[in-house]
DNA sequence: AACTCGGGGCA
DNA sequence: TGCCCAGAGTT
């Protein structure tokens, strides 16, 4: 068993509530919810978007709101000019080309404007399904204070789990990850005493130990 | 690799 | 008050 699978099984036995804590109902509806989240909280993400998706469910009824409208409604959430922004082009690429339609696939998705590498594997694990693995400050940092990675970007950091870890494991090993890193490994004085997997944590053997 | 955007949560 | 946060684009 590798440490990747060790660390699986620990981490599922200590949080069996893990999950995506994003609200959401269609894939378009992610999509969005993923771009306003990113350097905010879910909790900010999911009150602004439970009114926001019942006046406005769908691409067409975006398509109405000018980038000002979108600012405006968006604006408890930080980073709130440039999502709207990003948020009003994305719009108008995906009716213009695709389709309206939420592409399946990494490279259309990350080919939207303000669509990156995260927001994308987490459309497509969440949305369709598609095996991925979204990698986010805490599962970078999480990662690499275990030693399950030792690469230096999120994206090497990404491949390198997909690679030590099998397929199937991937969509619940990422909640898990998001989960251990929001309650337990947070980012100071990480609650070593109350981790399940420090007995297999780099930092933990070398800082607390 | 470093910088910028930004209101809210939390100590 | 001050510091950080389920990121992405630009330089």
């Amino acid at each position: 068993m590798t440490k990747a699978d060790k660390a699986y099984e620990l981490l599922k036995e200590s949080y069996p509530h893990a999950k995506c804590g994003l609200d959401y109902g269609t894939p378009f509806q992610l999509l969005v919810s993923t771009m306003l989240s990113a350097q905010a909280t879910d909790k900010s993400v999911n009150q602004v978007t439970e009114d926001l998706y019942k006046q406005y469910p769908d691409l067409n009824s975006f398509l109405e709101l000018t980038q000002e409208e979108i600012e405006n409604k968006i604006r408890k959430i930080g980073l709130y000019k440039n999502k709207a922004k990003n948020i009003y082009k994305m719009l108008r690429e995906l009716k213009e080309r695709h389709n309206g339609e939420v592409p399946k696939n990494m490279e259309d998705l990350m080919s939207l404007s303000g669509v990156g590498r995260k927001t994308a594997s987490v459309v497509l694990v969440e949305a369709f399904k598609i095996p991925a693995f979204p990698v986010d400050t805490h599962v970078f940092r999480i990662t690499r204070r275990i030693g399950l990675s030792t690469a230096t970007t999120p994206d090497k950091v990404s491949d390198e789990m997909m690679s030590k870890l099998p397929k199937y494991k991937w969509h619940l090993m990422h909640h898990l990850l998001i989960t251990h890193g929001r309650e337990t490994c947070i980012a100071q004085n990480p609650k070593c005493e109350a981790c399940s997997v420090s007995n297999i944590c780099n930092y933990f053997r070398n800082n607390k130990k």
